[in-house]
DNA sequence: TCACATAGGAAACAGTGTTACCAAAACAAA
DNA sequence: TTTGTTTTGGTAACACTGTTTCCTATGTGA
């Protein structure tokens, strides 16, 4: 079904399909390797210039096509940028993946979040259309939720260990305790990138000690002294 | 000097002179006055409408008067956004001095942090404005982020005291303290806001949990057993 | 092969921030 | 008061944005 050649009568102008080459092959075969090809175009864009620089207009420009492809195949605006999120949180869990597991659950914890920080570091784009509001039209639906949730479940996996080992109290739901490290620590990162915690090493700092004061509350049942 | 009067020569339709009233005579005071008129203008449309209303046509428009006047007083949006910056900060730091200040310092720093979130709650439109990223140009320059202190002033004065009374420990950077917990609590608001945290009661108790284990962890010190 | 459905391109629409141009008003000096 | 200069502000345009309308060309089923 993949296995699609370009139409065979190429009688003039042979240059200037090949420069159409990618996007030509793309429409004769179903829309989903379609809508992958937009999708990497807009990610692409996200990457080298930053969420204000994906527009409608620059996704379908470097595709070579009419803006109308992208509606035709999302929607809106909004629909494009549901899967940059999904790709952004694809990228995100593939992060927390590299994360080697700790014995330690304390210092497991530190790493996932040594992580996060990393990946709002290396992926700002992504970061900034996924939870900094770059999109101020975009909500999560069900689909982002779920793409969240599988992002962020070894953190989920992780503290619900913690509870079961009891090094964590299980008076709390496991769910609440993620949100509540999950938002804290987006919370640094967000003020750094909105520009309100100063430089790079100094946003850090704060970044670490919110780890740290976190960490120390939540582990807190299991060292009595 | 500010005793002006509509100039006399209202030979023709005079109804349509009353309505451009306060814009005319305000034109007629000095610059200071008028900024304050353009101001207000916006503000009235940030809280009626939200942030993404906010545009020159607009305000210009309830002002009465060209988009060229905006320009001429604020140089451009951003100049504006910084203005109502400011004047959020007015009513941020106003909501933190209706807070009466509790002996039991742990119990103040929960109050604080409860007006905070009211704050978010009661002026969304100027908390997105703010620190929500609504307007992806805005960045704090040092006025601004003056606003910020003198908003935030009595959660510096707070931790500080607590310092020195030895309840927290004075390891850290008085202002690194600081800059934890606004950020964390920032971090529920911010991801509440888009969407993230499900309704507000779930929402809340997150908050007040982000709190809780922040507070415990800060105080812990002086509280061994 | 023919009719139909659909996909996709060009252009337009309604918005946005911003600026160039020019007339009118305010102010200075004589 | 009258003149000359500077500032002010309105109109219209420019360069963008997301989105839609219209129409043509293409692919598909009978």
């Amino acid at each position: 079904m993949k296995v699609i050649l370009i139409s065979s009568e190429d009688k003039s102008s042979p240059s200037t399909e090949r420069v159409l080459k990618t996007y030509q092959e793309a429409r004769l075969q179903n829309t989903e390797n379609l809508r992958k090809l937009v999708v990497d175009a807009a990610a692409a864009i996200l990457q080298e210039e930053g969420p204000e620089a994906v527009t409608v207009r620059r996704v379908s420009q470097r595709m070579g096509c009419s803006t109308k492809i992208i509606y035709n195949l999302f929607v809106n605006k909004e629909g494009l940028a549901q899967q940059l999120y999904l790709e952004g949180c694809k990228l995100l869990a593939q992060r927390f993946e590299e994360v080697p597991p700790s014995p330690d659950l304390l210092q497991h914890l530190l790493d996932l979040g040594e992580a996060f920080w990393q990946f709002g570091q290396d992926y700002t784009s992504y970061y900034k259309l996924m939870f900094g509001g770059a999109f101020a039209e975009f909500k999560p639906d069900a689909e982002s939720m779920q793409g969240t949730m599988t992002a962020i479940h070894r953190l989920l996996v992780l503290i619900s260990t913690a509870q079961e080992q009891g090094q964590i109290s299980d008076q709390e739901e496991t769910g609440n305790l993620v949100s509540t490290i999950w938002a804290s620590l987006h919370g640094v990162i967000h003020l750094y990138m909105g520009g309100f915690l100063g430089d790079v090493e100094a946003a850090h700092t704060i970044y670490r000690q919110t780890m740290m004061l976190l960490s120390e509350s939540l582990f807190a049942a299991s060292k009595p002294e």
